[in-house]
DNA sequence: CATGAATGAGGGTTCATTCAT
DNA sequence: AATGAATGAACCCTCATTCAT
């Protein structure tokens, strides 16, 4: 919740603000992070900010809410298959744009992580975070599968939403690092027109969809275990 | 590499100290972690902590040292199965450790995992510690699980690796939230015993197993897919 | 090179920081000169010195200008003779400049002379200083007081360049406990209407200048002792 | 004065511990010489140190004398001209042995050459050691030779001291500059065996010899003046 | 609404010296 | 006589925040 001032600024010098704010909070811990720094390389006044934000901590929440934003609107703007008709399609097609986030949005996406794996200092906002996260979302998902049949009746849908989230925040920097991409790369989407690219994705995929598939197989392993 | 000073310290001081240090640096990363502070709760001046250690990232060093050689300790004292008779049977002993670790020294298991997810500001110890780390052994064992016929053969080892790396470091935490646990508990490897204990450990690696395990079903449907 | 925000200050407080900073760096050497002590005495806060200097080297580059400054509008005040018509009395009028100067600005003088006999702990600007200061041009002016006939051949310039200015940086100290003045002394210039003060310099440059002048005498000596 | 107990020290052990000290105090201002980086590098106890001597004044007075005893030495190793008989031979011989024992002795040099040009933290040894220096000396000498008729009658006695004095503690480093010798040199007094070493020396004595020499020449010049 | 000077607490680190062993 | 642990003040520097203009 920036103050009015804020808002009220030219597009572009609130855009040029809030991507070195963003890159700031990328690269530093959130108290690492230094308005200082952000000020001198903005340009703008150390008052000037304050007029702008409440404190840091306004500033940082700010970011997490443009995060989650262009999140929810790059998977808006990707061509989704409905969850409900093949989950683990649907899944491929969440993690997809996870990368693809990744790679678009790098910097938002370090900040995401952090949140989600640093303790922020403030827990409210870290159960805030959860909230609207995906881990709720995942959880009904596999529920659901599990109704439908196509997810086995044995698998812990508590278990396999931490599985999900846990290595899809994990997933984006792996994949970078694996194809040797720079970060400042601008290819963009076209990363996945490569077959290297796709087999790495498919590849993690086909492991989760068969680790949780409902199979006769499976089944048998199951229920013989004992 | 602490000064003899320190080693020389009566043994109770010494654990004081480090307690204390342990705890702050689990609590914040590394640049926000405070010598101050340390020395303020541990009863000690400034000066002395000097007389200890060369630096902060002397103490640091330290505390990552200790955590390894804690974890070694942990897994030699566990029975352990042979890691080349059944892979999963190994994976599932290996996970198992990890999650004693994290009841057992939280703090400790916190410095381990931020080094491994926060860019620890010295990039030599980042190198030795994934050197050191599992993801070269795991990749290791999942070719070997390949040859062997335990694993799948489409399966990417380097893929493999990373997902069971990344949920073994986050395990531990999703798992004493979910049981509810304080972080002071006592009740240490009892908790196993617990019903509800054993069925999270086993759900999350069954779906591992299944995910990776050779099946006829699975070569099936990987050649099948194009 | 102080950062606006020094620059912008009320000159009377921009002058009262900086005779503080003068005064401290006169009395002590480089490393020895307190940041903490020059606050305290200017009544500022410690921050506050960092939003007017980079740091304490900004501050020692800066006091190092000051007095460079102060030095040449001094030679510009004072009525200067041509250099190449008469090399003593030129030599004898920078002498004097050098003996007020350090009269009339005595920190400015013990800062300067510091940076000269000392190590600072910037070779960068020791070089620098030299390059400015009057090594090169002592020398320049003895070589062509040789070739116009004023100096004796046989004088090495380089040597003579050395001694003058060993004893230009010291004379002034010199000066001023030889005739017991106090060092807040206001007399100024006055100083030099007396007839003790005319000799004392008057002594030294006598000296300096029959030890190198041409003369048939020195010429005959100077052959005859092989 | 250092204690007995270092007195009582073999031999070797003391002569290390003040090499070690002499370096220090050579390379730093008194205040930034560091007890520490001294019984560090001569692997002595910090106790130890404080049962050698008072403190760090103590130290570095024993060191003042040391300087000052090993000149002293040195004087009477070097075949010395009678000073009565001529005082510029006397003269000539003085400035050799200073330039000896810059090459010989070079951090003592440099010890004692920071005494004379920065305050030491202790006028009262300042004092001392100008009382104990040349100064007085050299104006006795200079005396003397006015009234023997080897110096010009009008010469200062007190401002040629001071010139000589400035003189003679500069010149060993101009000497080991200008003629491009490392510091460790080891070449000791061979060095004065080469032409260029000579000219030097007499280049500058030459200069002050011709400066101060009673001369029909210089008298005429002097009373001419007016 | 923008500015940028002022603040003081806190950061990591080094120091000379003391004192119990 | 030797040791080396303990001390706390001091060092330079950075920080988020306030407020008068």
């Amino acid at each position: 919740m920036p103050k009015d001032t804020f808002n009220n600024l030219p597009e572009e010098k609130r855009n040029h603000i809030l991507e070195i704010a963003i890159h700031e909070f990328a690269a530093n811990p959130y108290d690492v992070a230094s308005i200082s720094n952000i000020v001198r390389k903005a340009g703008i006044a150390k008052g000037s900010f304050y007029q702008y934000f409440e404190d840091k901590k306004d500033l940082y929440r700010t970011l997490i809410e443009i995060s989650t934003d262009k999140k929810q609107a790059l998977l808006t703007e990707l061509p989704s298959p409905s969850p409900w008709s093949d989950l683990f399609n649907y899944l491929r097609w969440q993690f997809l744009s996870t990368v693809i986030f990744e790679i678009r949005y790098p910097d938002l996406s370090q900040i995401t992580f952090r949140a989600f794996v640093e303790e922020v200092p403030f827990p409210e906002m870290a159960e805030e975070l959860r909230r609207r996260g995906t881990t709720q979302f995942f959880k009904q998902m596999i529920a659901q599968g599990i109704n439908f049949g196509e997810v086995a009746v044995w698998v812990d849908s508590d278990v396999a939403a931490f599985l999900l989230e846990t290595v899809f925040y994990q997933f984006g920097k792996y994949f970078i690092k694996r194809l040797g991409l720079s970060e400042s790369s601008t290819l963009d989407i076209k990363i996945f027109e490569s077959e290297e690219a796709q087999q790495l994705i498919d590849n993690l995929m086909d492991i989760i969809e068969a680790g949780m598939k409902r199979s006769p197989k499976q089944r048998e392993d199951y229920f013989n275990k004992g």
